[in-house]
DNA sequence: ATTGACATATCTACGACGTAGAGCTATATT
DNA sequence: AATATAGCTCTACGTCGTAGATATGTCAAT
């Protein structure tokens, strides 16, 4: 058979000796404290192990596998989301984007995350409690249930997307950008490129401002699935 | 002064001898097969010289380093989105719609590149090429250009979320997260998660075809941008 | 035809990585 | 006091990216 690790449930406490005991949320903590500081490529068992203060190989008796170690990483991260307060009188547009919003500022707050918080699949007991609590959120406000799954995916795909976008870095790939970038900006011929000069110049510049053009574009997103929804008979309620 | 990598004007056209010479493009297309094939942990310096019947070293004459390999094969897949046809009668619409289907299209072709293509900057000449032309044919059906950039933008972060979201999956982390998920399945109790329930069992059953909630999802998105654009005065013409 | 220069590809080697497997140590149980 | 075992350490292996030196072939100039 082969090694294997330990159920967070397996401690008995014996950890009365020289220091505090590793655990499962320990090694989280740490990768993810390296991940931030250092980037995803900056995360290295030995690295892990200086950081705990332990030998490398320690984290293996916690996670079979450093893959497995970053998937606990995605998971700690969307456990920072948090659950929509149980308020009857608010508006299922505003649990919608609040979700959206907090969801962002969660995956901002660890940029070089993204990708691994990104695919993390929301199949775990907190992804479930977290869907489950917006969703009935939702069909409070006069959803269906359907309709909350979708609106809840709908937004949870631009989130990702706004993030990855705003973030847009490949890891690795960041000291290679910068000088094909500049290259690329002095070729920009206005005679080549009128509407993007156009734009740019423009009084509008509402790429300039990442937050802002977040919140007109969910703006958008939420009462473009309203109308949807209404059209599909999937809202009940008033159309004020 | 350091190594110098060439670019590919410098090609003097010396490449009578035995078999063809390597190029940028001919590099990039054996990474992106690979990728493709093996996903992005597969790609590695020594497999790609094997593909290219070549020394492992070789492909440094061309690319400073890995990095800058996925880099191009990020603009690779990047440059596969179509052009938009210089229709004057078709609806600014349909244009934004039919980019960001054909950029889901495209990114779902090359599951295991999205991390890459999706943080790959516009910042390129091909990159500016698509932006002005789609911008350009926004702008004819009645945008201003501010909003067309605004509307791209925003279209992009949803169509690059929903390819991550689909594919879902973290590179070195396919094979950790399915027993996981099971454990997580077995979880899912009627009495804490109605709602979730309830959706799951519905007519609607919309998750189940991710193809009709993603055109769902950007008709409802272009309709709230339209929405937006017109309550801001950034679309003039008919309000049909 | 000979030479020199240079673009292209190879060869060799190094340090760092993930992790398998065996061994150590201290606590809890008997 | 003896035993079992959870938690951690040690050592070692194969693979990775890539630096630096070297080889090969083709062009331009003599």
């Amino acid at each position: 058979m082969a090694r294997r690790t330990h159920e967070p449930g397996a401690m008995t406490g014996r950890n009365t000796g020289s220091r505090e005991h590793l655990t499962r949320p320990r090694v989280v903590a740490a990768a993810l404290a390296i991940v931030d500081r250092d980037g995803l490529d900056g995360l290295t068992m030995r690295g892990l192990g200086r950081e705990l203060g332990v030998d490398p190989m320690a984290a293996y008796h916690w996670f079979p596998s450093k893959p497995a170690i970053l998937q606990g990483v995605g998971e700690a991260i969307l456990s920072e989301i948090a659950l929509p307060p149980a308020d009857p009188d608010v508006r299922w547009q505003q649990v919608a984007t609040g979700m959206g919003r907090d969801y962002r500022a969660v995956l901002l707050r660890h940029p070089n995350a993204i990708a691994v918080a990104s695919t993390q699949p929301v199949m775990t007991p907190r992804g479930f409690e977290l869907v489950e609590r917006v969703a009935a959120a939702l069909v409070a406000g006069g959803l269906t249930a359907g309709a909350a799954l979708e609106a809840i995916n709908t937004i949870a795909a631009f989130v990702i997307g706004s993030a990855v976008v705003e973030v847009g870095v490949t890891p690795g790939t960041e000291s290679v950008a910068k000088e094909a970038i500049e290259k690329a900006y002095s070729s920009v011929d206005p005679a080549k490129f009128p509407t993007l000069v156009a734009a740019m110049g423009s009084a509008t510049a509402l790429l300039s401002d990442d937050e802002l053009q977040f919140e007109t574009a969910i703006d958008a997103m939420v009462r473009g699935l309203e109308a949807s929804f209404r059209k599909r008979a999937l809202l009940r309620g008033p159309a004020e």
